[in-house]
RNA sequence: GCCCCCGUAGCUCAAUGGACAGAGCGACAGCCUUCUAAGCUGCAGGUUGUGGGUUCGAGUCCCGCCGGGGGCGCCA
């Protein structure tokens, strides 16, 4: 916002130190801790460190068992305030502590911030285009599992991060990758086949999660037992050969068991999409296990053939690599990992491997960011060491975004115990939670859309909950604190959008159509401490945008919207909008409110959560 | 045995190597005839697990230790 200030002043600094014999180290400009007004800030310290560090020890006075390097830092600064002299847009400058401060001049500073967002709107802290291509992958789940709350938080942090790094100025492609093959999928089917053939339930979540039900079923029947009698055991091992039949007969292509699978895949496919409309995802690219699967095998040979891999089959072995001998590490650190079965058939970093190769050659992506749970740590970081190996310079930009897991406070959440927790239940429980709270305080929400606005303000809390804590951080979920709409929530932040739409709406402005009157110096008056934190929580959306997306943390914007909605609600208490004392103030006081309540929004959609206009 | 992550207020979590380590929840005390109280204000709460080191400066970087979690050849 004031970077031509800032460099203008970096310019006189670096001039007069040159001409006076200071060997300047690079300055780092940062903002100054709030105090009233605002500024930045740059230090000495460094170049007084250097200073002291090339001077000869004999210098050193004996007591001075430390360098006195703040006083020095101190010194240049004061030296190099008294050579800036005035520059426009700058109030005053100030040594302190060794920091040079710069205060900005208020009314400048206010009436920037306020017209840049107006102009661009929902644009207003998009990045400047890159020139890169990202794809995140996420929204995994395994076919057959319904959807709990685990994959939740998959999904909305993949979510969340693909809308930084698109704003932020990457191209961004969205994938999705679910596991549509295996043991647990043809468990599914064997149980449905073998008890409930030719059922069907009606409803889209209904079906998903009967499936689940098989599935749990299932593995009670297949699990063995402590103090079996023989008769339970030969039934067992006879369910479990019947499954195995069913794998085989799969593998081989039998049209029957094709069409089954087909069908019950289709169920859970539509149960992911549903999710993932709820949760507005739109997904660009699926690649599914199944249309991996047969490709990939390709890959192995290619890898054998370039000497990556090892191939032990002729010794009835698998296809192997030894990565850390590859790379040449004494240490072990990757390991040794197979590639493909003694019996030929694949594994999950066979696919991987082969998927990679189709993001880089078909996709051309720079970057690739897998949204994996953090327990596949190694395997991540086995499939980038053999893409490196393999020769692939995009193997530097893989990046493994691993969360920490969702857990239950009675412990670990389980599919195939049926120990879950449903993403639609607590949907379902959101929007119970939220129609209450609404029917007790929101007398002003049209009928009609009470349950539009429940919907928002539920999901949003959810979600809300999922991206305020860090990403490697595990997380035990409890309905009560996840749905809270008190405190540091998505209905705090939703509610200052609601607050600025109301002062708004009450003024009669057309807010999408309503321009700024330009060269109108509206916030030449004395502001209030309120006023200006506020504006200072407005301008720093777009660093906030390129941070949050160069760290892949999705937790830097929930956090800054909730210190943006804190200082507009702060505002709010304390600075009266329609009933300042003359017409300029309130004019430039409505302007700071739209340009509130658009970077609240402009926020909350990165975060994948609605802005509501009245809750 | 080796690798990865974590340890900050009673609890849940923040803090690009920079100024006084901050929020929420919970506790306590106030504030609705005034733009929506899903809110605001005040108060309380800390030897950042521990011992060294690097640095002008360390919650942050390096090494050791203690405690917790996760992972390690044909599962995903």
């Amino acid at each position: 916002m004031f970077e031509q200030e800032q460099q203008l002043i970096e310019e006189k600094i670096k001039t007069y130190c040159a001409a006076n014999g200071i060997a300047l180290a690079p300055l780092k400009w940062m903002a100054i801790p709030f105090a009233g007004e605002w500024g930045t800030s740059t230090s000495f310290f460094q170049t007084a460190a250097d200073e002291a560090r090339v001077r000869p020890a004999v210098q050193l006075l004996d007591e001075q068992k430390k360098l006195p390097v703040p006083q020095r830092a101190q010194e240049i600064a004061e030296q190099v305030k008294g050579q800036i002299g005035s520059v426009a847009g700058v109030s005053r400058v100030d040594a302190v502590k060794g920091y040079l401060n710069v205060y900005f001049k208020t009314s400048d500073y206010a009436r920037r911030v306020v017209d840049e967002v107006l102009a661009s709107r929902a644009d207003f802290g998009r990045g400047v285009p890159k020139g890169e291509r990202v794809m995140v992958e996420y929204a995994q789940p395994n076919t057959l599992h319904s959807f709990h709350i685990g994959h939740a938080r998959n999904t909305i942090l993949g979510e969340a991060l693909a809308r930084l790094t698109e704003f932020a100025g990457f191209e961004t492609i969205r994938a999705s990758y679910p596991g549509d093959l295996g043991l647990s999928v043809i468990t599914v089917l064997w149980m449905y086949n073998k008890f409930y053939k030719g059922q069907e339930p009606q409803g889209v979540h209904e079906r998903g999660q009967w499936l689940l039900k098989l599935y749990v079923e299932a593995n009670v029947l297949l699990e063995k037992k402590e103090n079996e009698t023989p008769e339970q055991t030969a039934q067992r091992e006879a369910y479990d050969a019947e499954r195995r039949e069913m794998y085989r007969k799969y593998d081989a292509g039998d049209p029957e068991v094709r069409e089954l699978w087909r069908v019950t895949r289709e169920w859970a496919l539509d149960e992911l999409r549903e999710v993932l409309r709820m949760l507005d995802v739109k997904i660009d690219v699926w690649f599914f296990e199944s249309e991996v699967d047969e490709p990939s095998k390709a890959i192995v040979e290619e890898l054998i053939a370039k000497g990556v891999a090892d191939d032990e089959r002729p010794q009835g072995g698998a296809v192997i690599v030894k990565i850390d001998e590859k790379l040449g590490l004494t240490k072990e650190k990757y390991r040794t990992n197979v590639i493909l079965r003694s019996d030929g058939t694949t594994l999950y970093l066979t696919k991987d491997l082969a998927l990679a190769k189709e993001k880089f050659e078909k996709y051309h992506v720079d970057r690739s960011i897998y949204v994996v749970d953090v327990r596949q740590s190694l395997h991540m970081q086995q499939a980038f060491a053999i893409l490196k190996l393999w020769g692939f310079p995009q193997a530097e930009k893989c990046y493994h975004l691993g969360y920490g897991f969702v857990t239950l406070p009675e412990g670990a959440m389980s599919s195939r115990r049926g120990r879950v927790v449903l993403f639609k239940d607590v949907y379902d429980e959101a929007i119970k939670r939220a129609l209450s709270v609404e029917s007790e305080r929101s007398g002003n929400v049209p009928e009609a859309e009470r349950v539009k606005i429940a919907e928002q303000i539920g999901l949003g809390a959810l979600v809300y909950s999922m991206l305020a804590v860090d990403n490697n951080k595990d997380i035990v979920f409890d309905v009560n604190e996840a749905l809270s709409f008190d405190g540091r929530t998505a209905p705090y932040i939703q509610n200052a959008h609601v607050r600025a739409n109301s002062i708004l709406k009450k003024a009669g402005i057309q807010v999408d159509t309503y321009t700024s009157k330009q060269g109108n110096n509206l916030f030449d008056y004395e502001l209030e401490k309120h006023e200006i934190e506020l504006i200072e929580q407005v301008s720093q959306f777009p660093a906030k945008v390129q941070q949050a997306a160069n760290e892949y943390r999705p937790l830097v914007m929930a956090q800054y919207a909730y210190d943006l909605a804190n200082a507009f609600h702060s505002f709010y208490h304390a600075v009266p909008v329609l009933q300042s004392e003359d017409e300029n103030i309130k004019s430039a006081r409505l302007q700071l409110v739209m340009a509130a309540k658009q970077v609240i929004a402009n926020a909350l959609r990165l975060l994948d959560i609605q802005a509501p206009d009245v809750m």
